[in-house]
DNA sequence: TATTGTTATACTCTATAACTATA
DNA sequence: TATAGTTATAGAGTATAACAATA
């Protein structure tokens, strides 16, 4: 087996890697959807092999530099900036209170919410992600090279676009 | 609620939209890696609103083009080709016969494998979808312009690049 | 009545490992 | 021994709906 000599970890979707043969994939290569959806999951993978932690997806560490970055923020609040449903996040939330990562304080003047924060633990972790996430990026940057800002801003007008379509 | 008013079908992930607030998102912004998942997911969305099928995610259409491009794939060699372990696979592709997409026939000269075929109830779905999709890339289209080629390229460059650090 | 967060439930996707049948 | 495909098992992630506590 040639499968994961020099790969450091890699939690979900390992296979994928191996070429294809003489296969013709149609019209899929000239849709930016299908690209988008390839270079995400290689984006993905890349990035979890490199931080080699393997309960921290993307959506995780997402959660976690909101909080870091909105201290105090509510439940709520953060699943609409993280794009889930506030039953999504309970879970998550829980198992990262469960892991020391963060906590949670009952606001006295709406005892319905609870304000996150993280714990010294859940910042230090969250340095150790973004110095991955930086290096990852870094490597992008690299394949990407002068396009960067170019290429931040097409993903941003789609996103934006196709999000407006639907209000 | 202003939720789902002009939406169609928005089978997974339906909230997402509602503006967050003055809420920061540090480095996030500034990384490829995070507008690469917000624009697959924005993508993913408009394509499921559109096509109305709420069973078929992009995966599954997928499967449906690589079988109708390549006649007799095998299922070994479409898991290779969708990135997917074969043992994946198998519910999809059972699910996807019992609605009568597609068959698939035992190779007489190495009984291991199957090969697969769409039925004329699969061609048709894929050509609905095909539809869908073709529209969807408009759309897609529509708001990159001129930029589509360089874009599409990209994105490319990112995929095979990172796939290529782990080999 | 409306909102915050939880619970209950369900479904999809994905993986690894062990198995079978064939080669 | 090696390969094609299945089964068993597990886990994450997501959704909707109903609920309790609070507003």
């Amino acid at each position: 087996m040639s499968k994961s000599s020099r790969k450091l970890h890699l939690p979900e979707g390992s296979p994928a890697r191996e070429a294809p043969a003489n296969i013709s994939y149609g019209s899929l290569p000239n849709k930016i959807g299908f690209h988008l959806r390839m270079c995400q999951e290689a984006s993905f993978r890349a990035f979890a092999a490199r931080a080699g932690e393997p309960d921290m997806k993307p959506q995780r560490y997402t959660i976690l530099t909101l909080i870091g970055e909105n201290p105090g923020i509510t439940q709520t609040v953060l699943s609409r900036c993280s794009g889930r449903d506030k039953s999504t996040l309970t879970p998550t939330l829980n198992d990262l209170r469960a892991r020391g990562l963060l906590e949670r304080r009952r606001i006295e003047s709406d005892r319905r919410s609870f304000q996150l924060y993280l714990t010294p633990e859940g910042e230090t972790l969250l340095a150790r992600l973004d110095h991955h996430s930086d290096a990852h990026d870094r490597d992008l940057d690299t394949i990407v090279g002068a396009n960067k800002t170019a290429l931040i801003r097409l993903l941003r007008r789609i996103t934006t676009s196709l999000a407006q379509q639907d209000v």
